[in-house]
DNA sequence: CCATAATATATCGGCTGCCGATATATATCG
DNA sequence: CGATATATATCGGCAGCCGATATATTATGG
């Protein structure tokens, strides 16, 4: 039952519609304000995303407006987007506490990124088995 | 400066060498054991990774051995590599953070997901049935 | 008044990158 | 003796991201 996590736009997205319906250039706009112009979904992207998620069952089409003339077409989350966010933002956040505690082990372990030449070069002891540090 | 950010199979591989040097083969298993068996990362996808980290400058060759017969090429993080992943493991928990949020205030406005029509704004078009939701 | 930017949609070709399949070799276990 | 685990590596297919491009309307500036 663990869906297989989604691709990094895939993510952006969802995470702009998370609050309020969207239409596509306003997706794109938001993605870039809300990580403070340090990631943006390219206007290539979008369309595709919005296809694969729509197909995917994670968005619908919420309703389409016509502003001063320009279409504008609005998205919204579907229950099981939602579900879909939310884990995938769990696996993110375990994953990135993972590293975390492990670059701080390697720190502890040899400072100097060198695991410390020592013994006769040849043959080394197989490697202890390290305390589980899990990602979740 | 802000580096783009690296593939979900480059971060993998640098965060299963973040602790300490590792081969290849001990680098797919260290990152299954480190998921519990929910993440796991392709032999298919290994080796092309590993060259690439390398031509980045991100890992390198630290050292060979030749344990029962078997070849044994070790990897480690160099500085660059640490920092890589280090900023890479700080954008993934900002991404994980935003979209928990958001997802918390979409819940705010309106559970159902369904904001409410408008009037005279713009004329819309379709407006598939859904159950009725309050939303401002 | 016209050029440019912003708003808003969408498509397409190229390149990158992930994965399944495959190949090779040794050691161990039943 | 065959299956499994360890350990390396390559290749072709396919999915997905991005730059370029197209189209149309409105707002802004020179």
């Amino acid at each position: 039952m663990t869906a297989k996590s989604m691709t990094r736009a895939a993510f952006l997205v969802l995470t702009a519609l998370a609050d309020q319906p969207r239409h596509g250039y306003g997706i794109l706009r938001e993605v870039e304000e809300l990580s403070d112009g340090e990631v943006q979904l390219r206007v290539g992207t979008l369309y595709g995303v919005l296809d694969r998620l729509t197909a995917d069952g994670l968005i619908v089409l919420d309703r389409e407006e016509v502003q001063q003339g320009r279409l504008r077409r609005y998205y919204r989350l579907t229950d099981e987007g939602v579900a879909a966010l939310d884990a995938e933002a769990e696996r993110m956040a375990a994953g990135a506490g993972a590293a975390k505690r492990r670059i701080a082990e390697g720190r502890r372990a040899g400072t100097p990124a060198r695991p410390a030449a020592d013994g006769p070069a040849g043959l080394e002891l197989p490697t202890p088995p390290g305390l589980a540090g899990g990602y979740a």
